[in-house]
DNA sequence: ACGATCCTTCGGTCCTCGCCGAAGCACCCG
DNA sequence: CGGGTGCTTCGGCGAGGACCGAAGGATCGT
């Protein structure tokens, strides 16, 4: 009557509104201290304390103590990629149709996903990268395509090193806001990192809100810049 | 401190054990009625439909009344899909690992997600549509190419009919056995239609098992078609 | 060494919710 | 129009667990 993994035990960890509050609020990917997250999900201590020993027996969150203090963190990407796909069937299921505060259209536009670009400018990257051919399916998985891995070189972004972690370079995360996937994986992280990087915005502090500044999004939009044929050629030549 | 869609109340209802192992069985596709969903929930009839009529109301199941009997099913694809990606998280969490039952490994061979192959068989069929360009990424979204809408119709599936219908033609649901995507979407249901038409395999009564025959597994290891050598020739050069 | 800060464990209260048996509708059949 | 079947509602029981205040480690600063 019942095969497969067990669906009940995680949901129903996530199932408790202080405990999604918390793993919501851990979704932002910088790891926070226990009483951080006890003001996020609206809690005291001693009961975020019980929620967070919880989350870690399930295997959700990981803990980092470092002095009196003790980061917990989620405990790998796929579980914020989990976390989001919830989202996606919340948006379309729930009763009181979001009630949307101020910040929400902050978030739709640009927000962090764990460690990558999520919200319309995280999957209009996406879409950019996969008409330029930079990325591309292949077999199931996504695949970096010789240009794109030049695209990508030319912009400082070297996907030879990358390809030495076991982590996955390329992974689809399923966005919340746009119901359509945008990129994960140890690649999404650089892209962020750079965009960091780069001063094109900075996160709002506190939220998983990304700020563009006007400046920044004019060059975001049209990074990483197509590779023209001359270029190509040259580096064709060079290697 | 709460933005974004609350995933509390959803995962709540696919925390508990009876409403998880309803929701598990209706993956399968078909719809149930309340008395079979109870027995397969492992609770009497009374409790059953109480966990129905919440689960109605939360918005991830839908009901059809037939004469006396009440058949409930998924209220839409997109939960089966968020689903099976809970059961990938589970898959990894869960803390006594997963105790697999003789059934398992032919669940894990291929299976009914919903109205789509998984498991295997349907993450390689998902490979092989990627590998001879029948399908490709394309802004966020899969897309059939030209090539591969030939390919399809010569096997007699008419994309430009599924077109008409407004639900995606492509969509990646991932797969809790493989931890990679195979194909949803009504191309996805159109495909596992095929292969049940064509008689190459069966589903197991009561179950999301699809047991192939010997003869059925061959035919579909190497369909929709093969590659011609042109396309061989094309695909080389690229690489 | 002392207080301050961070976090956890403990004890106790309260309430939600899962569960069943029995009774009540709804619908089909003879 | 009764009897049988499928499903739901009702009443009551019991357990799990969410919550807090107070007290107990652990660790830093001075």
């Amino acid at each position: 009557m019942k095969h497969g993994p067990n669906i009940a035990t995680v949901s129903a960890l996530a199932g408790d509104p202080a405990r999604a509050n918390i793993l919501t609020a851990l979704i932002g990917g910088q790891a926070l201290t226990a009483n951080e997250l006890a003001l996020e999900a609206g809690v005291t201590a001693p009961t975020a304390s019980g929620h967070l020993a919880r989350l870690l027996d399930g295997g959700l969150v990981a803990v980092a103590k470092q002095g009196r203090h003790r980061y917990y963190r989620l405990a790998n990407p796929d579980i914020a990629a989990a976390l989001e796909s919830l989202m996606t069937i919340a948006e379309l299921t729930d009763r009181p149709r979001t009630r949307l505060g101020p910040k929400d259209p902050a978030l739709r536009r640009a927000r962090v996903c764990y460690d990558h670009l999520a919200g319309e400018l995280g999957v209009a990257l996406f879409a950019r990268l996969c008409d330029t051919n930079a990325i591309a399916l292949s077999g199931g998985d996504i695949r970096v395509t010789p240009s794109g891995e030049a695209q990508f070189f030319r912009v400082g972004i070297d996907v030879g090193a990358l390809r030495q972690a076991k982590r996955p370079i390329c992974r689809s995360c399923l966005d919340w806001s746009e119901r359509t996937p945008h990129l994960a994986g140890s690649l999404g992280t650089a892209l962020l990192n750079h965009i960091f990087a780069a001063g094109w915005a900075t996160r709002l502090p506190g939220t998983r809100i990304v700020r563009f500044t006007p400046a920044g999004e004019r060059a975001f939009a049209s990074w990483p810049a197509a590779v023209g044929p001359i270029e190509m050629a040259e580096r064709a030549s060079a290697a």
